[in-house]
DNA sequence: TGTTAAGCGAGACGGTACGTCGCGTCTTAAT
DNA sequence: ATTAAGACGCGACGTACCGTCTCGCTTAACA
């Protein structure tokens, strides 16, 4: 019977976010920030959602999702294209920086769980299809399929923890080659 | 003429920030913390360092040095030891959560890169020796160290962000086992 | 065609603002308590009352009327029923606070001047109609009826306002000998 | 050995609310509009005072002292000036209103229990003073000096209650006259 | 060995952000 | 068209932490 939550005050403070986050990373947002950006107010902020994390969250979600499940009939071609889509999803400016930092957030906040949930878990739902088409189609051993996301996945994150250069399209080629020779695949 | 800066001021706030950095995660971290804590003034601290996150970055350095540089004479058992030992690292209660935590402090704020260059950079400085020298034996073919140390490095990782569970020995020896394969060491 | 206001509406709203006041004092009166209290919606509370001290206003009038005028045919005696009334109202528990924050709020917000109105004008009539007989019946002389007013129930308050103790028999008797004697009657 | 409370910023935010409740009353006092008038931080107010309400009392408490005990040889000069005094108190803008006020809230709340003590209290230790004097000169029987004090004063407070006009100088004359023939002082 | 500048603890200072509460207005669905 | 329900923008609340500052007290290096 009453009002409902006002879906234009929520896109509005999901854009205030999203160009706050973009402009001076995580470490700018703040609900009062928020705040003066969107022009919503603070206890509608607080209506919407139960913490500035959550929030976040939200904004977050909105940017990483449809990760496409590609089918191109052998493992490496399958993990070279959802490895792009990854490469290019943190390419963004403060991308890589929000990532990381939402990853720490999510690990030590249980009410950000839900972090990890979308951009963790959720992500990996496309690479364990492929690997597990993989095993039908007899092109690899039947393994661990959760430890070989973490063989296919690990090296990319690494490499976004290790270093914030842009990620070249040949490092992409070559990580992925390794990884599936690892994984069982034979070389041409 | 005057006096040097106190070591045991310096010793007391350290202390103070590693406790409470592992008992309630960098969130709990805070100037004032640390001056409750330790029973330093806060003054002294702003004397030693410039920032709270300089302090950070300090009390973690202690933490994260000394990585013994195994050579077993193989690949396999080189990164198998590293990695046994890097495990051990973060199986500590609160260590996941303080690394991954860390992690994306040092993304956010250029101040405490510091922290990634010691937990990061300087933690694969013997996997960097390993693959070096598996290079130089022609145990694998010449290939991007760097690249490398983000194919043996990034599936632990992996594994510790997409979950908190403790992780076995069977499933280090299970990656270990995939990752030198793939860098091209043969099968037995 | 249209409904009128809701009569029970009213009656539940006035009921919950006495409760509140009486138990939390003016200070724990708000709309948004009222509504909770009620289940009454803000809403309703708007079309009935301009605004939440408008509400006060008519409930605090339903405590206070119906004061009876004594005719003993001496204005001690009848000075002293009407003090005596007026000592038993605010004998309740919490009563005499409510009193005087009502007074202090009526004197800083003009929208509650009403309850100055009835709390303290309309209560005076009972002693002005037994001064203005006394002075008919010569008792004593003509003096200006306002002032006198002040005169006799001013010492009331000032033992209300100093001390909350409460007020027993004998205090009102000396009280009321003192102020009837300086309007002019004689001893005994 | 800390730095003490900056004499200079409790005297601009006395001065800052002083200016406030006398320009907006004590409706337009709050501590967020102390900030603004003042430039005092919020954290030092109340590193000062632990409540706005606390800042107010100590802001009346300035306006509200120095009664002098007057000793003119006879009840009714003393009571006359003590009074007149009085009046002149109530009688600056706004501060009928703010009188009222505090003594509502320092009946409801005991936090403001000083207010009762400075503004009722305190004040009425000259009466005390001159009432003890005249029973000891003899001028009037031995009564309950307590009591006497709410008879002497209660006239005042219930006129400043009944209305917002100006008290003039033979109202406080008449009823000056009045109590004291109440108290047993003889005509002339 | 006495002087003295700087380090020290303690904590006040002006700020920003937090998350909550009450205000008075508004929108919605149901009666 | 009134009602219950409650969302809306607004502004105050009292707290935590920030990084700077002002205090006396203490102490180590220099004279």
């Amino acid at each position: 019977m009453p009002r409902p939550l006002s879906a234009e005050a929520r896109k509005k403070a999901i854009a205030a976010t999203q160009t706050i986050v973009a402009t001076h990373g995580t470490a700018g947002f703040s609900i009062d920030a928020v705040v003066r950006e969107s022009g919503v107010a603070k206890t509608t902020l607080y209506r919407h959602w139960s913490s500035g994390n959550q929030l976040l969250v939200d904004a977050i979600d909105e940017l990483f999702h449809d990760f496409p499940i590609p089918d191109n009939g052998s493992l490496r071609a399958d993990v070279l294209e959802v490895s792009m889509t990854f490469v290019e999803m943190i390419s963004g400016p403060g991308l890589r920086e929000m990532v990381l930092d939402l990853i720490g957030a999510a690990a030590c906040d249980p009410e950000l769980a839900a972090i990890e949930e979308t951009m963790i878990q959720q992500r990996a739902e496309p690479m364990r299809d492929i690997i597990t088409r993989a095993i039908e189609r007899g092109e690899i051993p039947a393994i661990d399929v959760d430890a070989a996301i973490n063989v296919v996945e690990g090296p990319f994150i690494a490499r976004m923890i290790r270093s914030s250069k842009p990620i070249e399209q040949a490092e992409v080629v070559a990580i992925v080659d390794w990884v599936v020779r690892g994984l069982g695949v034979k070389d041409d």
